[in-house]
DNA sequence: ACTTATTTTGCGCTGAATGCAACCAAACAC
DNA sequence: GTGTTTGGTTGCATTCAGCGCAAAATAAGT
């Protein structure tokens, strides 16, 4: 039986040819792949390569180095997402939230940083709801669960700017509240996620992890608010599932499986050495 | 005449296509957008749009919405868009600009060059953020805070063309707006920075300054869009800064320190020059 | 139930993609 | 310089895949 035509010829080769572009880490070097290269590892005629790069060209989907003739993607790839990643993080994050809000049966909510204030997006909320709707509602960064997620890929010279101009200063509960936050930031390098236990702030305890969007950048929080404080090794397993979750809204919101984004490649300091660490 | 068929019919109905798929704004809101609605839109025939987006939902560039049979962009653009040169770029430069935007908060961009276009890569917005999403936005270079810092190596001659072909000949405020833009561009070349007024452009003012990889090449500009504009002082503080926030990146980016790329090998400017600021 | 709105499918027809081979252009060797 | 290798583009006849129309299917109101 013949397979049925799913997709189109043409595209099909156009998209294995942006796939080819986009593995940069098999082939010669780091930029840009040959006609020649390309049609050979595709198994086609070069002729068709050819002539495909030039319509993917000038539809602006791959671009070519003059000077080496050497093809890579190209801005209108970046230019898409770009515009669309706002608008699809809330949908594509639903049935992921509503996943952990039937897992937990506790609220659960999609949050983002905006300034110093967090975000909330939308919220799936638990079944024994007498509930507050938070969607729309603005909080502190240093009062809401998600925090810790949302500042992780921060210098911690930033994290403590912003924690001082915030927090009660000279007071020792202050020192300590900074420390324990850049704790919990480090905690969620490691491990994916911060588990937020009822101390100064009023808001609930509960979980949270950063999502990250295609590029690698933190873009939201996932939180899950826990009513009764459960015992510590409970809140450790939510954890892990709440991040492995934000894993895997990551991934479909388009973000490469190798690499969860910066932190492996540390930035040097933008602000310089004058700054005290 | 016949025109001559740069790109593939196929190939282009796609990216219609997806280019209605990433202009949310003037649809039937946030949502995704139905196969007619897009047909109609783009005056194609229903059905090749239905075919076409079964294709493009094969291959992972659209998806839909199962409950509201809408479609909007898929994963896989996002993640082919992570990959792109823009995208590491972004990758890198993100804490320089969180810093800035946080030291003068106010909204901080990436911008590359892109023909006669000047298109954002990634915005930070300010704490008080009214702001629009600017990411993945084209505007003309002549409209745009960060377009003199992208020109700054242009002979001036092309900059006179480019400046011709876009302002309106003939009047005297073209003709005072295009010195002013060599005076801009000149500035940019012996300080580092542009201070952009708000002139005839309706864009916000703001201060910018170019960017360069390892080769010393200007590959993109840092803007700083300033809302209420301060005194003139001021924003000579920021520019400073700006442009030395640039700079760092630059060394982030590869540029050996020595060298901050052609303009250095200019004309040998006895005069001093040599500190730099 | 009916009616409307929206999307998919069947099917001849036409035009555009295909593949081969010839052609072009650098780069490298001698 | 001449010849050779490697990398890329173009001409052209054949054929197949996309085109549009209209009809069928599906979902959504009423």
């Amino acid at each position: 039986m013949s397979e049925k035509p799913v997709s189109s010829a043409g595209l099909r080769r156009d998209m294995e040819i942006l796939e080819v572009l986009a593995g940069h880490g098999d082939g010669p070097d780091a930029d840009g792949f040959g006609v020649n290269w390309i049609a050979e590892r595709l198994g086609r005629e070069k002729s068709q390569v050819s002539r495909a790069l030039r319509a993917l060209e000038a539809e602006g989907m791959v671009e070519r180095d003059p000077v080496t003739r050497r093809y890579r993607l190209g801005w209108r790839l970046f230019s898409l997402a770009a515009r669309t990643q706002q608008s699809r993080l809330v949908r594509v994050a639903e049935p992921f939230l509503r996943h952990l809000a039937t897992l937990f049966d506790e609220d659960t909510h999609l949050c983002v940083l905006r300034g110093e204030m967090v975000l909330t997006l939308s919220s799936v909320p638990s079944s024994r709801a007498y509930h507050r709707i938070w969607e729309g509602v603005s909080v502190p960064v240093i009062m809401a669960a998600a925090g810790r997620s949302l500042l992780a890929d921060w210098e911690d010279g930033q994290i403590r700017e912003l924690l001082r101009a915030a927090l009660p200063s000279g007071l020792d509960s202050a020192i300590s509240g900074e420390e324990q936050w850049l704790a919990d930031i480090e905690h969620v390098r490691a491990f994916g996620y911060a588990v937020t236990d009822v101390e100064l702030e009023d808001s609930a305890a509960g979980v949270s992890a950063p999502v990250r969007e295609h590029r690698g950048l933190i873009a939201a929080a996932i939180s899950v608010s826990v009513t009764r404080t459960p015992a510590e090794s409970r809140m450790r397993e939510m954890g892990a599932v709440v991040a492995e979750t934000a894993r895997r809204l990551s991934t479909a919101l388009g973000l490469p499986p190798g690499a969860p984004g910066p932190g492996s490649d540390r930035s040097p300091d933008p602000a310089g050495s004058a700054g005290g660490r």
